[in-house]
DNA sequence: CCGCAACTGGACTATTTCGTCCAGTCTATT
DNA sequence: AATAGACTGGACGAAATAGTCCAGTTGCGG
């Protein structure tokens, strides 16, 4: 999944790599918080406590920069996803699902958004490799849910009929949606509500 | 709803209100096609064809311009959204309601994402008193949602008993979410996905 | 028709920010 | 433990960009 970021050819020490990883994951929070354009070098090398011919040593550039930060919060979103998402098999622990994922956007009021949907609006225009990963990973996160709504058809509590693959497209939307809404308000209600109404049509689908 | 955006006081003649309306016109395009961080406010001077002098005497700076052109996409999209829904009065017209946003959408495959999303993912975590603007814009959008939810209510269409503003705000985060979902693939057809998935919901709280 | 205020235009500055360079340090291998 | 090569640090340069200033023009009220 990760493409080849550092500059090819060479090995990483694990000295190296901890540095890569750390400036990765300064760079990650920052731009989670001020958005791409907002977030400086300056800042990274500054919040990542390394210095910027490092930050250049490992990087081609703040756009390979950027695009490391996609992969990496790519990787702990899906991860994150994966583990929520592994073994819910019933309406109520896409619910459960729901609950935390609204609770943990509450601490903040909504700002910020979806580390990844913010990340999509801040790129998608910009650069295209960029778009791609993203691309490809909210197919994979809808993948996830795809997953959970084929596993309520094994259980029957969806009807066979529908397709998942839709559900879980509607399902993003949803979500990506009410993340986006509950940004531009400062709370969390419309996140709530939209998802909601994803889950309340799927539940409309039960077989019978 | 537009707040004074222009030096307090001061009235403005025939030829400034033109020249003003020219810059926030250019400035808006420039920004949805580039983001607010990509747009230069020299850009804005060499496509509006105007001094930056004069950009300076209409705008106290860059985040006042920007404010100005958040008012004026509002006024457009809740001018067009106004226009569109007004007679929509049945499941039929909001299916035909999509059918135009997606095709619109459709010719720049997704490209650019929804006018007011993109700002508001743009400056919501960074500027306060645009991301107020837009959340009342969305409001009124949605207020726009709901009246036609309330008519599917008067005509038997939809049951009383469920709370038209929750679909609506239901109905904007599947639509925001599908934009955003969209401008990821470059390809429309999870942002159709989403909003049928929406309308669906709605066609099947019909009464009986 | 005249004068004053508002409008126009573009050259200029200061600052920010991306990216480079070079000198010194650490580490793995022989 | 010596050396080669990889890693680290920060000072430096160049380009872009927000914002300023002043000289010239236009148009409206008296």
């Amino acid at each position: 999944m990760t493409t080849a970021d550092s500059p090819e050819g060479r090995r990483l020490t694990a000295r190296g790599a901890k540095t890569r990883a750390r400036i990765i994951t300064a760079a990650a929070d920052l731009i989670y918080v001020r958005g791409v354009g907002a977030t400086t070098l300056d800042d990274v090398v500054a919040a990542s406590g390394v210095s910027k011919s490092q930050l250049y040593h490992h990087f081609a550039g703040k756009g390979a920069l950027v695009r490391a930060v996609i992969d990496h919060t790519g990787e702990r979103v899906i991860e994150r996803e994966r583990a929520a998402l592994r073994q819910v098999s019933t309406i109520a622990g896409l619910r459960r699902w729901r609950d935390a994922l609204v609770e943990s956007n509450e601490l903040q009021h909504g700002a910020y958004g979806c580390a990844l949907g913010s990340l999509a609006a801040d790129v998608a225009d910009h650069d295209d490799v960029a778009r791609q990963s993203l691309s490809e990973l909210f197919t994979e996160w809808q993948g996830l849910l795809a997953g959970v709504l084929r596993r309520l058809q094994d259980t029957g509590a969806l009807s066979p009929e529908v397709s998942t693959d839709q559900l879980a497209t509607g399902l993003m939307g949803a979500l990506q949606g009410g993340y986006l809404l509950a940004q531009a308000v400062h709370d969390v209600t419309p996140m709530a509500t939209s998802i909601d109404m994803a889950l309340a049509h799927i539940e409309s689908l039960s077989t019978g």
